[in-house]
DNA sequence: ACCATGACGGTGT
DNA sequence: GACACCGCCATGG
């Protein structure tokens, strides 16, 4: 994977998560795969943690539901405010009715 | 080149 | 759902 390829990955990584709905959220394996590289989840979670706080990135979660970057928002519960501000409910560091509040990008890019 | 480290994920128990 | 394992792959020491 060379630098322009990483960065088209990049692109398609953040464009993806300004389109998560408010009130939903969806998992950094979803995120890559949707971009067409299912194996760079953890470079998903790395872009994340780079971004400026320009894109929600508090929409981003792991696979089950957990707020797996809850300590990188500044204020520990920090991420969980700006969730459940949005009706997300949380429990235990984790997003209740994960599969219902789950947004996937495949369901929405190819159109 | 070797090794440890993650905002990860799938499978089995 | 919780836990343990193992596979994955870019980064940094």
């Amino acid at each position: 994977m060379d630098h322009s390829e990483k960065q088209a990955f990049r692109d398609l990584v953040y464009q993806t998560v300004v389109m998560i709905p408010p009130g939903r959220a969806t998992s950094y394996g979803a995120i890559a795969r949707a971009a067409g590289f299912p194996s760079l989840s953890r470079m998903v979670g790395r872009f994340m943690g780079e971004c400026d706080g320009s894109i929600p990135a508090h929409r981003v979660v792991n696979s089950s539901g957990v707020l797996t970057a809850a300590g990188a928002f500044g204020s520990p519960g920090r991420m969980r405010e700006l969730l459940e501000a949005e009706g997300v409910e949380v429990a235990r560091n984790r997003i209740r009715n994960w599969k219902k509040v789950f947004w996937d990008p495949m369901q929405e890019i190819d159109v």
